[in-house]
RNA sequence: GGUGGCGUGUCCGAGCGGCCGAAGGAGCACGCCUCGAAAGCGUGUGACGGUGCAAGCCGUCCGUGGGUUCAAAUCCCACCGCCACCGCCA
C-alpha cells in the first residue's frame, strides 16, 4: 500500500509512477476521492459516537422522571451511530479496494516501459563458446543420472522432476554454500513454512494479478508459497521492531502453478512447479533501503562469480515490475544451450509498501515508523542446477564443478557419468 | 480428533455492565540522592484515525469478527491461537 500522506501531498508523482508502469493514473484520483469520502465518514461517526457516549453517560445520573426522556434522546443517537458507522465501514471498504488498487510507486531510476525495456547495467564474464555441440542441461543431467523428468511426470506430472544421485548432492551442495555465504554476510538463517495463510498471501500481494499463479488448499485455506519472501515478510507482521536491519536467509521448497506459462520452457527443470530456494529478505530504516539494495544485489553477483557463471544485471523496466516493488535488479546467467540469458536470481526493493501491509513498523524517537522491505534471491536451485550443467559441461558428458562448491560436495571436482 | 482451561498495554498481572485506555508490579526514560554506582524516592512512559499552524480536542482499540444493551474488557455466538490431559502418529 502506498502512503496516503504522499498521496494526498504529491499525487502527480503517483500519476507519473502510474504512466512509467503503464497502469491507469485514473486510479489516483479514485483513491483521492475515497480518501475524501471516508475521511468524511469518519468525521460524522466520531461527532455522533462523542454526543452518543455524553447522553449514555447521563442516563444513570438522571432523575426518575427525566429517565424515559433520556432514554428515547439515547436510542435515537444510538440508531444515527449504527448507521453512521455502516456509512464509515463502507466507506473504509472503499478506500481499501483503491488503495489496494495502486501498486508501488516507482523508484525515480527505474527505466519506464514494459518487459522489453530494460536496461542492462552490466556483464560479468565472457559469453563461453564450446568447440563441440553442447547438449542442454536436461540431456547432461540424463548422461550424469542427476535429473529424472520422465519419472517425475509419471509420479507428478508434467513440470516435476525428480534430482537423483549427484542431481541430489548438487542441491544440498548449493544450499549450503549458500547458507554458509548468507550467514557470512551476517544473515539470519531460516527453515520456513512453505504453507501459509490466506492473510500472509495477501499481505505479501500475491493474491492480486498472480493469484492464478498460487496453490491453495482448499480444505484447509492454505496457501502453498511461491517464494519464502511470504513467510519471511509475515515473520514481523503486525510487530513494532526495536532495531533495524533484521536479514534473514530463509530456505524452503516453492510451488507455482505456472499457468500462464504453457508451451514455455517445458524441456527439463528451468520452470517446473516444485523446487528450493534459499531467498534473503531485509527489514531496514526507509532511508536504508537502497544501500541494502545494492548489497542485496553484491551478495547475488558474488555468489553467482563464485559458480562461474557468465551473467549481466538488468534494471528491470516499471511495467515488469511486481504491484510491491518500486525497483527490481534481474541477474540473468549466460544459457549455452539456448545462446539467451535466462533470469536466475532477482532482488527488489519494495520501500514501505509491503512493511504498510503487513503492519510491520520500527520503534524510533519520533514513534513507530513503517520499515521498508528487500528481497533477494541467492540460490534459486532447479535452475541454478539447469545452468551449472550446461555452463560446465565438457564434451566427453563430464561436467566441472566450481572450486566453491567443491567443498560441499566432498572435494569432487568433476561430476562423471556413471 | 475428544475434553477442560485461557487469551488485557513492552512484559507480568487485576478488573462489579456505566466513574476503565484500563489497578498493581516489572522494565524503560528523566530527575533527586551519591565521589560514582546500586538501592531508595519522585515524575513520566501504548497504538491508530479524525481535526487543528500548534498546544490541544474528539473518536477507536482489552485475540479476531458478529450480536444483546442507552452503555461491553466485563453478557451471548462464531472463528483463530495458546496451555493441559486423552486418543492417534512421524
Amino acid at each position: 500500500m502506498i502512503d496516503l500522506k504522499l498521496l494526498r501531498n504529491d499525487p502527480d508523482r503517483v500519476r507519473a509512477s502510474q504512466v512509467a508502469r503503464g497502469d491507469d493514473p485514473a486510479l489516483v484520483d479514485a483513491l483521492l476521492k475515497a480518501d475524501e469520502g471516508r475521511r468524511a465518514a469518519v468525521t460524522r461517526a466520531d461527532n455522533l459516537r462523542a454526543e452518543q457516549k455524553a447522553v449514555s453517560a447521563s442516563v444513570r445520573s438522571a432523575s426518575a422522571a427525566e429517565r424515559p426522556a433520556v432514554l428515547e434522546k439515547a436510542k435515537e443517537l444510538a440508531a444515527e451511530v449504527k448507521e453512521a458507522e455502516a456509512a464509515q465501514a463502507q466507506a473504509d471498504e472503499a478506500l481499501r479496494a483503491a488503495h489496494l488498487a495502486i501498486p508501488n510507486v516507482v523508484h525515480p531510476s527505474t527505466p519506464a516501459g514494459g518487459e522489453a525495456d530494460f536496461v542492462v547495467l552490466g556483464q560479468v564474464g565472457e559469453v563461453p563458446s564450446y568447440d563441440f555441440e553442447v547438449r542442454d542441461h536436461l540431456d547432461v543431467g540424463e548422461v550424469l543420472k542427476a535429473i529424472d523428468t520422465e519419472r517425475g511426470a509419471k509420479v507428478s506430472g508434467s513440470r516435476f522432476a525428480f534430482l537423483t544421485g549427484p542431481g541430489a548432492l548438487l542441491e544440498l551442495a548449493l544450499v549450503n554454500l549458500a547458507m554458509a555465504r548468507a550467514v557470512d554476510a551476517g544473515f539470519v538463517p531460516m527453515i520456513a513454512p512453505a504453507l501459509v495463510r490466506p492473510e500472509a498471501m495477501e499481505g505479501t500481494g500475491f493474491l492480486g494479478a498472480h493469484a492464478s499463479e498460487v496453490y491453495k488448499l482448499e480444505s484447509d485455506d492454505l496457501y502453498l508459497v511461491g517464494t519464502s519472501e511470504v513467510p519471511l515478510a509475515a515473520y514481523h507482521s503486525g510487530e513494532v521492531l526495536e532495531s533495524l536491519p533484521l536479514r534473514y536467509a530463509g530456505f524452503s521448497s516453492c510451488f507455482r502453478r505456472e499457468a500462464g506459462s504453457h508451451g514455455k520452457d517445458t524441456r527439463g527443470i528451468i520452470r517446473v512447479h516444485q523446487f528450493d530456494k534459499v531467498e534473503m529478505f531485509s527489514y531496514v530504516d526507509p532511508s536504508d533501503a537502497e544501500a541494502e539494495h545494492a548489497r542485496l544485489l553484491e551478495h547475488e553477483k558474488a555468489f553467482l562469480t563464485d559458480l562461474e557463471l557468465t551473467f549481466r544485471t538488468i534494471d528491470v523496466a516499471a511495467g515488469d515490475l511486481g504491484s510491491s516493488a518500486a525497483r527490481k535488479f534481474d541477474n540473468e546467467a549466460w544459457l549455452p544451450s539456448q545462446q539467451r540469458w535466462l533470469e536466475l536470481t532477482s532482488t527488489s526493493n519494495c520501500t514501505d509498501f509491503q512493511a504498510r501491509r503487513l503492519g510491520v513498523r520500527v520503534r524510533t524517537p519520533g514513534g513507530p515508523r513503517v520499515a521498508a522491505t528487500l528481497n533477494g534471491t541467492l540460490c534459486a536451485v532447479g535452475r541454478t542446477i539447469a545452468v551449472l550443467l550446461e555452463v560446465h559441461q565438457r564434451a566427453d558428458g563430464s561436467v566441472h564443478v566450481p572450486a566453491a562448491l567443491q567443498p560441499y560436495l566432498g572435494g569432487r571436482t568433476e561430476l562423471t557419468p556413471a
